[in-house]
DNA sequence: GCCGTTTTCGGCCCGACTGTTTTCAGTCG
């Protein structure tokens, strides 16, 4: 049983105590829990196959919760969530993801109306039942009626760079305006979150209404959900939901930190602020009524003697470990990146020239780029046969004659075939500079199947690195079977690399499994898999979750000169 | 349900906003 699943199960024992009115804080540990063993390097199984090892030795895990997941794993199943199904049906734990309605309310719909489903609870509503329970009103049966129909428009969380489009327009909306003296983004867009819920906006303002009257007169702006002395809620029409606060300079940074979380993080925090009898909020850090400190971030973390983290790292998984250890990662940053070493041109599938994509690329201080253009197999792609791509080869080194002042590398993104294989017979990969392969056909063999056909492609001696080892696409369908472990032991073994390629869809590996590839010592490779010169700008999405995953520049492959790079890969 | 170098019991982050209320509970982040 994967760790994902049995964070799946304790998630919904979270849901079902919380709905039963249970004690919150044991909701919290089950919650807790769940993020815990999500997050987990490692697979739980192996854990408990390990004779020397206790559950009871990760953090959040306690005698209690250690026996109900070793039943779990062992059976399969696990008497106490079953016990729970008899008693709340789950079909009741859709209500909890409508926006205004909690566990309270919920629960007392079940009991009092018997509301068991989404359209019971909407037939309730339209009969007003609901407003004559008790602590409901005309104005809640509304709220949830808005909040059904919210949650079958409005899609699943956006996408990073959906929602970065939206925060710079938003950015944009209130540059012109004086009032404003600081802006800053925070939540899960700040921290870089593969996909964002909502957007969150922090004003340093000694006018509030001019800032929320400014806000209100934004043409995106669909509907008004909350506006109060210090805080505005509006959905827009995409939407996105934005909430804008204003906060006084002296409780800029406080409000900063404190709105960019994680909420996980920022528990530990406050626990962290507590022992030394602080008292962390938004507004700033305090001692009994006296203010200490708020008006930056670095502010806040230093009275705890803490760095100021980067916002990726915030997710309270190893950063106070680090931290308190003085091994805080020193991340990588875009501009550590010399090179992009996934990219398509007119030849297969691209919309580009390779010159435009040179040109683009040197545009971007990059140094060296490779061309990876589809191998034959991939027919739908335009892909390269040996006499095209030799042919493609050759107007390369006539380009680098030139001396554009980038170098271009002779590459190809070679298929994985089928029954196992490349797609280009030894002597043309040996001529490539740079040879990474991918699976794009038999995506649904099995994970045995899939797993040694990319085994197989990690052992050849031309290979540089594996492209999409995953399979992985956010938000859409599910990433192919492999078993990732054996990848990256192979990958280790064999000094090669693996890419995380970087789309507003695509990251190959999360940044768990960056953070995996990372304790295997495998050597992760930055690519854009760029089929327009536009695309080179998602190098950014890469290197965030690069960050996310902890890596610093060491851990990414092109971050080296060309030449280390080669040496790297064993070409040299 | 977890946790502990003042604790094995009694804590567990903290505040804003709304609706239904007459002082607060529920929800959200």
């Amino acid at each position: 049983m994967t760790n994902a699943r049995i964070a799946e199960v304790l998630d919904q024992i979270a849901d079902l105590l919380e709905f039963e009115g249970a004690n919150p804080f044991r909701v919290r540990a089950y919650r807790n829990a769940g993020r815990v063993v999500h997050d987990l390097p490692e697979a739980i199984s192996d854990i408990l196959a390990s004779p020397d090892r206790k559950l009871t030795d990760i953090d959040g895990i306690g005698a209690d919760l250690a026996e109900k997941i070793t039943t779990l794993v062992g059976t399969g199943k696990l008497p106490f969530l079953e016990e729970l199904l008899a008693r709340t049906p789950e079909s009741v734990l859709a209500l909890l993801r409508i926006a205004g309605l909690g566990p309270k309310k919920a629960a007392v719909l079940y009991k009092e109306l018997g509301v068991k489903t989404l359209a019971d609870l909407k037939a309730a509503c339209e009969s007003h039942r609901v407003q004559e329970l008790k602590g409901f009103g005309a104005k809640t049966e509304q709220i949830i009626l808005a909040g059904m129909e919210l949650a079958q428009t409005a899609a699943d969380r956006m996408l990073w760079a959906d929602a970065d489009a939206e925060a710079q327009a938003l950015l944009a909306h209130f540059k012109p305006l004086k009032a404003v003296k600081q802006i800053a983004m925070a939540g899960s867009y700040r921290r870089g979150r593969e996909t964002v819920g909502d957007l969150d906006i922090l004003v340093d303002s000694d006018d509030m209404p001019a800032v929320m009257d400014h806000f209100a007169k934004l043409p995106a702006v669909k509907t008004l959900v909350a506006r109060g002395d210090t805080k505005m809620s509006v959905r827009l029409d995409s939407g996105l939901g934005v909430d804008l606060r204003v906060v006084p300079a002296k409780s800029f940074g406080a409000a900063l930190q404190y709105f960019t979380g994680s909420k996980d993080h920022n528990v530990v925090l406050r626990g962290m602020a507590k022992d030394r009898g602080l008292k962390i909020n938004e507004y700033g850090i305090f001692r009994g009524e006296k203010y200490l400190a708020g008006k930056t971030e670095e502010e806040i973390y230093a009275a705890l003697d803490l760095p100021c983290f980067a916002p990726e790292i915030r997710e309270a998984r190893q950063e106070f470990a680090w931290a308190a250890a003085g091994e805080l990662p020193k991340l990588v940053e875009l501009a550590d990146i010399r090179g992009d070493l996934h990219m398509h041109t007119t030849e297969s599938d691209g919309n580009n020239t390779l010159e435009e994509m040179a040109a683009a690329a040197k545009t971007r201080g990059l140094k060296y780029i490779a061309i990876t253009d589809h191998s034959q197999r991939a027919t739908i792609a335009n892909g390269l046969t040996p006499e095209r791509l030799k042919k493609l080869w050759k107007r390369i080194d006539k380009f680098n004659a030139t001396d554009p002042g980038i170098l271009v590398l002779k590459g190809v993104e070679c298929d994985i075939l089928e029954k196992g294989g490349l797609d280009l017979p030894d002597d043309v990969l040996a001529e490539a500079d740079w040879v990474i392969c991918s699976v794009h056909y038999g995506q649904n063999q099995t994970r045995a199947q899939i797993t040694a056909r990319i085994l197989e492609a990690i052992e050849h001696p031309h290979v540089a690195a594996i492209a999409h080892p995953t399979g992985r696409l956010i938000n859409r369908r599910k990433p192919y079977e492999v078993d990732l472990e054996a990848v990256f032991t192979a990958a280790a073994k064999h000094h090669k690399l693996l890419e995380l390629n970087a789309t507003p869809q695509r990251l190959d590996l999360s940044d768990i499994q960056c953070a995996a590839a990372k304790r295997h010592g495998v050597k992760i490779v930055i690519g854009t898999d760029s089929h327009r010169v536009e695309s080179l700008a998602q190098m950014r999405v890469g290197i965030i979750q690069a960050r996310r995953a902890g890596l610093t520049k060491e851990d990414v492959a092109n971050t080296r000169t060309w030449g280390q790079l080669q040496k790297l890969i064993g070409k040299k």
